[in-house]
DNA sequence: GGCGGCTTTTACGCGTTCTTGAGGCCGGGG
DNA sequence: CCCCGGCCTCAAGAACGCGTAAAAGCCGCC
């Protein structure tokens, strides 16, 4: 599981970020000062770190670096200040990435999802596609969902595998057949059926719904991010 | 030094940012469409990409994809559009950061250090690997658990040194068994139960429940820390 | 030869995964 | 309107892969 970090003097962002993230599935802890920050973030060791830079005791860019001075943990910069100068100074102190409020909730959950997935990349060094309900991890060979890890069988992932390498790209059922089922099986089509069905009920928010994984009747199937 | 590879089809954007970039040392390549881009990129393998969105050939977002195909360098995106659900799409795709135009150069310098300063991070394998139950030394080739030294058989070692040099990823059980056994082998997957079972007895603390040497069904054994 | 450590082989119970068939739904064409 | 092809869902038996234990084979060494 995926735990936050999220740091704000305004109960009501705090707030709305807990509701969002929790509902994500990702572990939230909060404060609402620079020094309380500090504190949780050496007890939690959360993975990333969602940080308002105009807290009432610290300046911002201290926080960051106290926080640089003993890990790596992503930091997410929070701030009402557009100057280009408030910017570099936070970035340079070792901030990842800078959101000036007013924030749209999607932007700053995309902007997480990709710390975290630099993060996870960091330490195993491998490319990994990331869509907005789940990651798959194509060396290491695994699929997370909201910071969950989805157990895939050995046909499942053969599938998850190609269409992951293709995303976007329509690839035939004869394609996946012959490639997860071998030259024999080019017409069992009903196996597609099967096993979408299960990838769906495993992956998608909404199975009946697909947003990823995308029937294309009579002509195969698509990945989409 | 760093390079950076500039991507836009704007002639002045790419003029002004070879001039700031080459000031500040920066080894800088350019590309005016995504094909290009893409081709540049295998050539010369630049540490970061500085990515417009509206290219005249690629969608951007293919652009990125094809890029997070076989690479994990750090892509930062350029973009007229500022609304929520492109810098969604993008993050998502792979990218690591998201500028929309016009853009301070201040700003896009100082995210292009956070960025590279990111990537540095990523740093050699350590020739130690620890879980929290066991110590596995591979310059030494020995085990410790407890602070006491684990024996291990010949081919014992053979399958942890394998596994450790490879943490947290998936191993086959033929590469396992092809390089402990050799090629003659490579279906003998019995032995990997016999010695998986040895190894879980002398390593894990609850053989019957293991945490580090987990086996994956039908596909191979993985290494968790 | 006999011994000890290591590897290979055999056998069995058990849980998971795969395959298969049946039924229902939907949309297009006759 | 009905039929039909393609798709989704569900369930159940078959097949497979795993863990475990124990015996048998293979060294090198005293």
């Amino acid at each position: 599981m995926t735990s936050v970090l999220v740091v704000d003097d305004e109960p009501q962002i705090v707030r709305a970020l807990r509701i969002n993230l929790s509902a994500r599935g990702y572990d939230v802890m909060t404060a609402y000062d620079g020094k309380s920050a500090l504190g949780v973030a050496v007890e939690g060791k959360p993975d990333v770190v969602v940080l308002d830079l105009g807290l009432p005791d610290i300046d911002g860019v201290d926080v960051i670096a106290g926080l640089r001075g003993w890990s790596t943990i992503p930091i997410i910069v929070l701030s009402a200040r557009t100057d280009s100068s408030a910017k570099v100074e936070a970035l340079d102190a070792g901030a990842d990435d800078y959101v000036t409020k007013p924030f749209g909730m999607d932007e700053l959950l995309a902007r997480l999802r990709a710390a975290v997935r630099r993060d996870l990349a960091r330490e195993t060094g491998d490319p990994v596609v990331t869509t907005s309900s789940f990651v798959v991890d194509l060396a290491v060979k695994k699929v997370r969902r909201d910071g969950r890890e989805v157990h895939l069988t050995p046909t499942e992932w053969g599938l998850v595998e190609i269409l992951a390498r293709n995303p976007g790209r329509l690839v035939s059922q004869k394609q996946l057949l012959q490639e997860v089922w071998g030259p024999m099986h080019v017409n069992e089509s009903q196996y597609l059926r099967v096993y979408f069905a299960q990838l769906r009920r495993k992956l998608e928010d909404d199975p009946a719904r697909p947003k990823h994984l995308i029937t294309e009747p009579g002509m195969g199937y698509r990945f989409e991010l």
